[in-house]
DNA sequence: TGACAGGGGGTGT
DNA sequence: ACACCCCCTGTC
């Protein structure tokens, strides 16, 4: 029986059902490749928050595995299977991807086996994104770290949920700004004026369909095309956006040719070339260029 | 070991 | 095209 550094008792490991042929360089892709700014390397394990849910995860004889605090781990396991969105269906839109006509996507696919996209919360996928803007996945990483632990409530296992966007509306600007939000700090302030003004806006957002939805998350402040995308693509399952950003047109000319494309261009070739799994077939793309692509200029 | 410059996964004007 | 902020990283 594990316990933690708190003191509080966690499970046994237990098998993540739905997860085949994870390899460790997999797991790292899925939880710190961009996607997700909450999970941190302790020794071998990942530990990772979302909602008010704190997992570990590992990889033990190559199967994923998965434990919680005893108190809680109950209620987590189902909500671990919905975040990891293990129901099988994302198989199938990889095995749609054009990969038989594409051999380097193919060689993206056969090098990261089961990388998925996350189901992550839509509010949450939100904040994460707000902070991204010309920052690396460390430093989002590092805002996100203080907006939990200075803004947001306690949930066990020394650990902080991220502050609701209702909560956020009640934090003054300069208080996020010392979170070292910089310029950043003026959108998710004015942004969660917005969102706390009409109850309701962001769960409705979530089950627009994808134009719409992006339309809507497109008239916040700090938000353009690139942000809404990320956050339906990660906190709304919605597998056929395509986020552009500058790692993406340098992958696309790269790899692809498209040498001078602009943005709005390489997002139609993306959704042309890809179909309906577009963003699926992004981040197996992105997980390759890390790899292999080092310095890409 | 410490200082310093350069640049960063975008948006708004 | 450029400002917005300021931390991280690499380099000397």
């Amino acid at each position: 029986m594990g316990a933690s550094r708190e003191g509080e008792k966690w499970i046994d490991w237990r098998e993540v059902r739905g997860f085949s042929r994870v390899t460790e360089a997999t797991l790292a892709e899925l939880l710190d490749g961009g996607q997700a700014f909450r999970w941190r390397r302790q020794g071998e394990v990942w530990r990772g928050v979302w909602s008010a849910y704190v997992v570990e995860l590992n990889v033990i004889d190559q199967r994923l595995c998965w434990r919680a605090p005893e108190k809680t781990a109950q209620r987590d396991e189902p909500a671990l299977h919905h975040y990891l969105d293990t129901t099988g269906h994302q198989e199938r839109f990889v095995d749609e991807l054009p990969w038989r006509s594409d051999p380097h996507l193919d060689q993206c696919l056969e090098a990261f086996p089961a990388l998925r996209i996350l189901r992550q919360p839509f509010g949450e996928t939100l904040l994460g994104f707000l902070c991204s803007a010309t920052k690396q996945i460390v430093q989002i990483k590092q805002m996100i770290a203080l907006l939990a632990e200075r803004h947001g409530t306690p949930i066990g296992a020394g650990e902080h949920r991220l502050p609701t966007w209702d909560e956020l509306s009640r934090v003054s600007e300069k208080a996020l700004r010392e979170c070292l939000l910089g310029f950043r700090a003026r959108y998710i302030h004015d942004t969660a004026q917005v969102i706390a003004e009409q109850k309701g806006w962001l769960e409705e957002t979530e089950r627009l369909p994808y134009a719409e939805a992006k339309e809507r998350l497109c008239s916040l402040p700090g938000v353009g095309e690139k942000v809404a995308d990320c956050v339906l693509l990660f906190g709304a399952g919605r597998l056929e956006a395509f986020p552009v950003d500058t790692w993406i047109l340098k992958t696309m000319e790269r790899r692809y040719g498209l040498t001078a494309w602009k943005p709005a261009q390489v997002a139609r070739f993306g959704r042309v070339h890809f179909g309906a799994a577009a963003g699926l077939a992004q981040q197996y793309l992105f997980a390759w260029e890390r790899r292999n692509g080092a310095r890409m200029k």
